[in-house]
DNA sequence: GCTAGTCTCTGTATCGATACAGACTGGATC
DNA sequence: GATCCAGTCTGTATCGATACAGAGACTAGC
């Protein structure tokens, strides 16, 4: 076994309190007595004071929790969550903290699990949607928390860092618009629990439950409802999850339609090259003319020349951790939007005369 | 303040016991009583045991640590470090472990007291250079870990998962010196400590301290060894980290010297796409056709055509967290060589005839 | 020579739980 | 009626540290 402290003050002959300071609060003791302390646990072999004990009595713990909705495997798949992922890393290393990584990907009972049991100071919460229970953990637990996707709930105190979901679809959307496009389909993945790949009647975008979803189709539908193109004109799909593979799929079926869309609107970037790679996959003969947009600027999104609305992704991450590690004491200052920009490449063109 | 397990002991009437039983072992106590006391609990507003409090108690915690060389946000950008990172989170989950990633690049005192603080049940050491210090603080803790880079000074029991890093880089080398490739420039990152981007002599391959980078240089060395071009042929280029534009601006020079090397060797293919980068910034009229191989086959290496040795980033990262996660009985079970192969694309060729 | 003030260091309470031995039920067994 | 046992529950020790009040020793000032 290990020695503990109170072995090092045994040896030393001194109490245990003297044997913490020497670590913790060297100006609390002379420094000869701190010299022959430190000395005399490394001939104990002593590693220092144990973390979890440490952690235990002083009421915090020197990490901070992000939370993940996907697969933790998965969340090293999406380019924008990588990005993320980065920028929290890099506040937290300026803090000198480091972070735990939580998936929710199980079942709800060990998902629950993992969020009572993160030892954390306060958690990120990357992208939680139908888990609203796991809000109410780490509320319950009395833990900081920031959000990065606008909620409902959501007390005005709540930090958060986003953008402005609606705006920047829209954005993206009037550009589609204003080349002329009125076939359009709208690509999301779960867009309502349980169902399958492909096209999906939904009477209004409001029915969707996920916030950044809603926000991202209300903003296309924004657009179009502009020209006179409303709700029930736009096709909407479903992916599965969000692949390449998953958009793919879900897109098949509708590009071999005798009159497909024009433009496929895709909620995110790695919907959005699913959708090229799906096009890519025909021969160029059966392959229509289709517009393609994605979300978020992912580094992929420029080599694929694909129309897209940048956010910064790494920016959010970083202000996501640093609202978290000392909070602003203005509530306000505590709710950051981030700007977004249109970016056009080749992936949009006009509507093709037929 | 948040009520304790004693709040709510108290409010049943019951012991401190009876209530952390209903939560850790609930076949230690009636069906009825249990459910009095979670009730009770939630009127309170009881989140359930407390995780640090647990975790000292129990002495594990429930995560595992993985250990950075780089920066943290540095990790996230080189695809294969995520790649690893998303194999270790598959294992993780598997086990309901979530993970904490633990980066060592701050000065020594500080990354110091991250390992030593750290609450986690053991290491993924993922790429420990000269910080030989880390390895002896996790040791001192008595925590188990699991070393991704050969060390000399690994004990016989100590778990491991790599490659032969040198008969890998070898095999990459035959394939440029078989295409008859003699003026070569052999690229790495951080090859001594402070020492400047560019070209670099060395007397020998030994002196590289960092295990990975030797076995890589040495594996080159051996190949053209082999051909009769030795060591002292060789040019060496140090980059400054492990980054394209490190590499692009480390190997500038060298290309446009009278004489530039037929082709580089990288020991990464990060490095190996920055020299693409340099190539490809210069104009067309004064780009020397130089054979350029990297190390890795990270998913961008197929893209750019890069000739390369593949290793599996995910099975690795996963390897090493099952490793620690559940340890083989038999201690030679616990140092794990995985394949390696020979990529050749476009980015390599017979060398042109002056 | 006495009081005040500063430096060190000690002792005890505390953080919030879990482990384990043992005690109390009530019913079955002999 | 005594014994045994399984099923529940309690009490106490323990995990390994830190916080805080306060005790001695020592210096300085008057």
């Amino acid at each position: 076994m290990k020695p503990t402290l109170q072995a090092v003050a045994d040896a030393v002959g001194v109490s245990r309190s003297t044997v913490s300071n020497a670590y913790s609060r060297p100006d609390q003791l002379s420094a000869a007595l701190r010299e022959r302390i430190l000395d005399a646990a490394r001939q104990l072999g002593y590693p220092g004071p144990n973390p979890t004990a440490r952690s235990l009595r002083r009421g915090f713990v020197g990490s901070i929790g992000v939370l993940f909705t996907s697969q933790l495997s998965y969340a090293f798949t999406d380019p924008f969550a990588v990005r993320f992922l980065a920028g929290v890393g890099a506040a937290a290393e300026r803090h000198g903290t480091s972070m735990l990584l939580v998936p929710l990907s199980r079942a709800e009972p060990d998902a629950r699990r993992a969020v009572e049991n993160a030892a954390v100071d306060g958690f990120c919460v990357y992208c939680v949607a139908d888990e609203g229970w796991a809000l109410e953990v780490i509320r319950d637990r009395g833990l900081p928390f920031v959000s990065t996707a606008a909620r409902d709930d959501a007390g005005p105190d709540e930090r958060f860092v986003g953008i402005d979901e609606r705006a920047a679809a829209r954005s993206v959307a009037a550009h589609v618009a204003g080349l002329g496009h009125r076939r359009v389909a709208l690509l999301a993945h779960s867009v309502l629990p349980d169902v399958p790949a492909g096209p999906l009647t939904l009477s209004a975008v409001d029915q969707v439950p996920h916030p950044t979803t809603h926000g991202r189709l209300a903003g296309f539908a924004d657009a179009f409802a502009e020209v006179g193109v409303d709700w029930a004109d736009l096709t909407l799909v479903n992916a599965l999850d969000n692949s390449r593979q998953a958009a793919a799929a879900a897109v098949a079926g509708l590009l071999d339609r005798p009159a497909p869309p024009t433009a496929v609107l895709a909620g995110s970037d790695v919907l959005a090259l699913g959708v090229l790679d799906a096009l890519a996959e025909r021969p160029a003969g059966s392959r229509p003319p289709v517009s393609v947009t994605g979300f978020d600027d992912v580094p992929e999104a420029a080599a694929a020349g694909l129309t897209t609305v940048r956010q910064p992704a790494e920016e959010k991450g970083r202000i996501a951790a640093e609202l978290l590690l000392d909070p602003p004491a203005d509530a306000a200052a505590g709710h950051v939007l981030l700007p977004t920009a249109l970016v056009v490449r080749a992936s949009t063109g006009p509507v093709p005369r037929s």
